[in-house]
This record gives structure tokens, sequence and C-alpha cells, in this order.
DNA sequence: CATCGGTGAGACAACGTTGTCTTGCAGTAG
DNA sequence: CTACTGCAAGACAACGTTGTCTCACCGATG
């Protein structure tokens, strides 16, 4: 049902031609700035367009023309709403942006169907290329849902199951260094809180810190996993609930970190537990101890996903690559802190 | 320049219906699901869909339908990796993900033309509504850049020029109340550290300062502008540098808040100098002391911006309307310090 | 048995634009 | 003066889909 004044129609360039009194073919020529029209009629199109506030119609555009660009990407992140996502997000809106390219942007909240979902809806609105953070283990379906020759650039964890760049942090070399840095400072008994192993990049921290311990000859106490912060924060106060509690914690993910935080000062502990995070995150120097970490560099993995993903836009057809973000250890004193013997309290 | 196997095309409804052997128009209904069709028929059009893993072109069915609708909506924030727009992003995403519609969004980053470039880019895209969070003062240009009747919701600060639904924090009131607070607290000398006035949430900020100095017959100080945390950050050590230095901070941007904690212990004034900040941020109650806030709550901004963007979709046509999303005191500690003379100390 | 109404399915045009082809005209060479 | 070249600008079709119209066929009715 039609509501009376419902959205009045834009006009097209057939009424830009009709009051510039030339053929709609000439128009066109203008709009795409084609050298071959006379100055004098060009000049009256360009009047034309201004008087009308013609805007052209860029799905119709779109149909006709040979290349069948629309200068929109799409990217499924993790969750838009989380820092890292959304530093990651920011740093490809800026290279897209630099290029006059627009972001179509979904959350996928470690759900695979809808991570398919969004890439479907991607692809029916036609983006030249997807930034993919995959959330399930197997990216095959992107070549049903994709038009075939749609590139594809994963990000922070590896696809499967589809050809596409993949763009990384060095996870397992940072776990790694994060524990042998708490192995340095005397601790024998390191904990690892991290996600669920269904997560690619849990799994690849978690065997850094196999790595560290194994190097070190040290055995892995029995390992929890979790999600989210609230999570995070009550197996942190079941672990210390427990006989031989650890002397250090290696949490996995910026939010198991926050959660470990807020239990260790629960507990009063947070002067005598050493903590190392994986991801860096706002106000971590700002806490009672600062928080060591392994950061993270969300930004260069989004500029760099984006630049490659541009690269393959343009027509680039070699084979995937594979971009390796590289990780840092930030010293700020809860990873400095040294082992000092820890008595089972009850949960508070 | 074609590549030799560039993109390969899509199939068309022209392809399923010659597989299927019926007519075009028969793949069509199918596809849109209308029931004139026979069961036989249908079968066999869907099987052709996905023996061609058919998906259908949104772009050429929004040109030639009535309602010409894309289900997509654009969102205009300050900058999508900050955590108040991140937040009020999600939201945002969460209620149109609901509804099958998705988002365009793009940062605006106070640059009032970069506002303007990006509301006519969505609109080309056929966005059906947008979000704007402005960033110029006035947003008269929509209605040149955007198809008349697209409906375009403000959030967080008001539209000027452009009849939109507006979603808002109070923020002249939960200013009020903030220093009103430090007011109660014994304070007399309340600075205020905020962002630029040319920015009305700012304005309205401020403005609540000054009603609860004036309520209390204090003048109000020399007001320093400025916008990001480092700033913020050295704003604070210089006015601990001069003499006769606040014994209290109001603050009134999340940004600002964190650069003036940042001072705060630098100079060591951290348990001296009370501080209440507009907008709550993650870990404010990890750091020490834990920081009162007056918080926002993005994420009911969103998701109120995106109900309401969604009815004027749906065709609601009454006048404009205004949402207040109240603003709530949380004590942490930072703004129930009482006062404590502070002498000037040369910034560090 | 002729006519009618209802229904399923195809033919055709149209959405707004661009690619290709054609036309018309001016300028130049034969 | 005619023929040819070159170029500006219009005519027309096509992109992939849906709205509208028409047709064929069915069973039912007089």
């Amino acid at each position: 049902m039609r509501q009376p004044d419902d959205r009045a129609v834009r006009p097209t360039m057939n009424d830009v031609a009709r009051t510039a009194g030339v053929s709609l073919k000439t128009v066109s020529r203008v709009i795409n700035g084609e050298p071959t029209v006379a100055p004098h009629l060009a000049e009256r199109v360009r009047a034309a367009v201004d008087a009308l506030r013609y805007r052209p119609n860029l799905g119709a555009s779109m149909l006709r023309r040979n290349d069948r660009r629309t200068r929109t990407i799409g990217v499924l992140l993790e969750d838009v709403g989380n820092p890292f996502s959304a530093a990651l997000h920011r740093a490809v809106e800026d290279e897209a942006l630099a290029r006059g390219v627009h972001v179509l942007i979904g959350s996928v909240d470690e759900n695979p169907q809808r991570e398919r979902d969004l890439a479907r809806a991607f692809a029916e609105r036609h983006a030249d290329g997807l930034i993919v953070a995959p959330a399930g283990d197997d990216q095959s379906y992107l070549a049903s849902e994709l038009p075939a020759g749609t590139p594809v650039v994963f990000v922070d964890r590896q696809g499967t199951g589809f050809a596409g760049d993949s763009v990384l942090a060095t996870n397992v070399v940072g776990a790694t260094e994060a524990v042998r840095h708490l192995i340095a400072h005397g601790h024998r008994r390191i904990a690892f809180l991290g996600d669920h192993a269904r997560i690619a990049t849990a799994r690849s921290r978690y065997r850094g810190y196999l790595d560290a311990l194994g190097e070190a000859g040290l055995e892995p106490p029995a390992k929890p996993e979790l999600h989210h912060w609230s999570t995070a924060e009550s197996a942190t106060l079941t672990l210390f609930g427990r006989d031989h509690p650890p002397t250090a914690l290696f949490t996995a993910q910026n939010l198991v970190t926050i959660g470990a935080v807020r239990a260790l000062r629960r507990l009063r502990l947070h002067r005598d537990v050493a903590l190392v995070g994986f991801d860096d995150f706002p106000l971590a120097d700002l806490v009672e101890p600062a928080v060591t970490v392994v950061a993270q560099d969300p930004a260069a993995m989004g500029r760099t996903a984006a630049r490659a993903l541009f690269e393959r836009i343009d027509g680039d057809r070699q084979p995937p690559r594979e971009f390796w973000i590289p990780t840092a250890l930030i010293r700020r004193g809860s990873g400095e802190l040294p082992p000092h013997p820890v008595r089972a309290r009850a949960t508070l």
C-alpha cells in the first residue's frame, strides 16, 4: 500500500537529459567524464544536474557496466564492540576510504552459521571482496556463496577450504615468549587460562605455552577453557580455591586477562601472583600492578588485510599469501613479580 | 582490459529457467515464494537453483521492484574504534540483524566534510535509512544528498536543518549531577576539562557544570578545551603547575578522563584530587582509585536509534521525536575523595 | 454442448544506466 | 563539386529482475 506522499522519486538521467535538452547518452557521457562532449553541452548538463539534484543510481550503473564494481567491501569480525575488532575495523576503514571504498560490516560472535549468513548477505549486496575473521573451522561454503573470483582475505585466524590470503598474529611464538618470561622470573607453576580449543588462535597460544613449559622441563597443570570475562573471573577464583595454586598466570585473550585481574584483586593476590596476558587492552598500564602483555597490533593487521584485499581486487592473481604480524612483549609489572607461595583460599 | 579467466559470471534467473525447463517468470515466482506455482515445477526450479548455485542479484531486483528497499542502513559515528561508538555500533547491528538488515558504517572523525561524503556514499548505495552522529553543526545538506523520504535518526548529538528523530544522552543534567556530587563532598575549586566548544555535547556538559556551580554560588575557573587523551594529560599537568590548583576535576569525555587519570598518577595526586568523568570506560573500576563516572548507555542509545529508524523505514510519518537516554552516576571512589589542599607542583 | 470463471504459467515491458552502433555534419583531399 | 575522414551526439539494446497483461486449460454451469 503506497502512502499518499510516499518517497518522491529521484530524478533520473532521463530527467536531466530533458531539462538540458540533450540525449540521455550525452548526460551519461558527462557524468562519466568522457571527453567527447562539446563544452557548451556539458555545461548545460551540469547545470541541469545541479538544478534537479541528480544523483546517479549506483545499482543501475553497476548492473550495466562491464567491470561490476560496487566500491564496497564486506568485513566479518568477531565482535565490532570489542577493542581488538574495533581497532582492526578502524584500520580497514582508513585503507578503504583512501580508495573511495566503503565498508559493510558484521559481527560473527563465534557463530559459524552467522559467519556464513553474513558472507552471503554481503555477496548479495555485491561486495567487491571480503575480509573475514573465521569463526567456524571450514570456509569452503564461500565457494558457493560468493561469485567466482571474489577475493577473500582471512584475518586473525587461518581460513580453511577456500583460497585466500591470511593475516595472522604470531600466536605461538608470542605465547612462548610470554611464558618464557614468567619462567625467567622463577615461576614453575604457571596456569593457562584461555578460550575454547575450538578457536584456532586459542589452540596456537596453548601450543606456545606448552612449548615454553617443555623447554624448561615443566609439566602443564589442567587447563580450564573459558571465554567471557565473568567466566574467567570465576575460573580464576576456583583455581586459587584449590591446593597448590599456581604462582603465575598466562591469560591467552584480553577479556580473560581482565577477568583474571578482577579475580586476583578480589583475592588480594594481585601483588603476589604474576600475570602475563595475550593481547593488549586500554588502561592496562593504569591498573595496579600494570599488566604485562604480549601485544598484538590490530591496526597493522587491519591495514595489511585491507591492502592485500585491494591488491586482489585490482587483479593480483598470485597464490595465497600469509602475512605474519609480530607480537611484542610489553613489561609493565605484573609479569615481573617473583614467585610467591600462595596458600589456597576459599572462593569469596 | 579483461583478464583471461576473469571473474566467471554468476548464473542468472534465465540460466535457472533454461535448466529447469520453465519460463523466467516462473523462476522469479519460486524465488519470491509466490504460491501460484505447481509443486512439481517449483521442485524442478529449486533443484536447478541448487545445481547452478544461483543467487539472486539484489541490485537488479531492487531496480525493478516497487518498494526499493535494499535492507541496508548507513551508520555514521564519530570513530568506530572508540569504545563509545563501538558499543553503539554493536547495539545498532543487533537490532538490524534481527530484521535481516545489514550495516554500512563509517567514521566521521569530527570532520563535517567527511560526514557529508559518507552520507552521499551511503545514499548512492541506497541505504534505506541513516543513523548519524553529527560532526558539523548543519545537516541541511542531507536534503540534497538523500533521496526524498529517506529517514535519518540523529544519535548522541542533535541534528540541525533536517527533520529527523534524535537520541540523546541527558548531558546537561548528567554533568550537573556530577558536579553537584563533587560539591556535596566539599569541593569549591572544581576544574572543567572537556572537548572543543564546537562539539554540541561538550557545550551541554559545560552548561551542566556551570549550572551546578551557579546553584552553589561558585565561580568557574578558566576552561581549557581539548580532545585527545594526550592533550588532556598535558592540560592537567599544566593545571597543577599553576597557583591555586583545583581540588577536584570534572572531565567531560572518556578520553579526557583517561588523560587526567594518567596525569594525576604522574603527579602522584590521584589520591588527593577528586575526579568525576562523563562517560564510562572499560576498567574504570580497576584503576586506583576506581573512577567515579556519569555513565552514558551507548547500547541503549544504539538500540533506541535503530528501533526509531526502523519505525520510520516501515512508514511511520509522525513529527520528529526526541529520545532522552538517562545517564547514571556510578560512585567508585575517585569522586568521593574529600578536598585536599594541593600545592602547585612543577610539571614532571 | 457452448460458455464461463478461475488459475497456473508464459510473453512482454520496464527499472536506470552504459556499450555499441548509427547518423549527421564539418572539414579536407582528390 | 564529390568523396572521404573524423568526430560529436543520438538511437537502440542490454544488464537481471519483477509488475502487468494475456493466454491456455481446467472443471463447472446453464
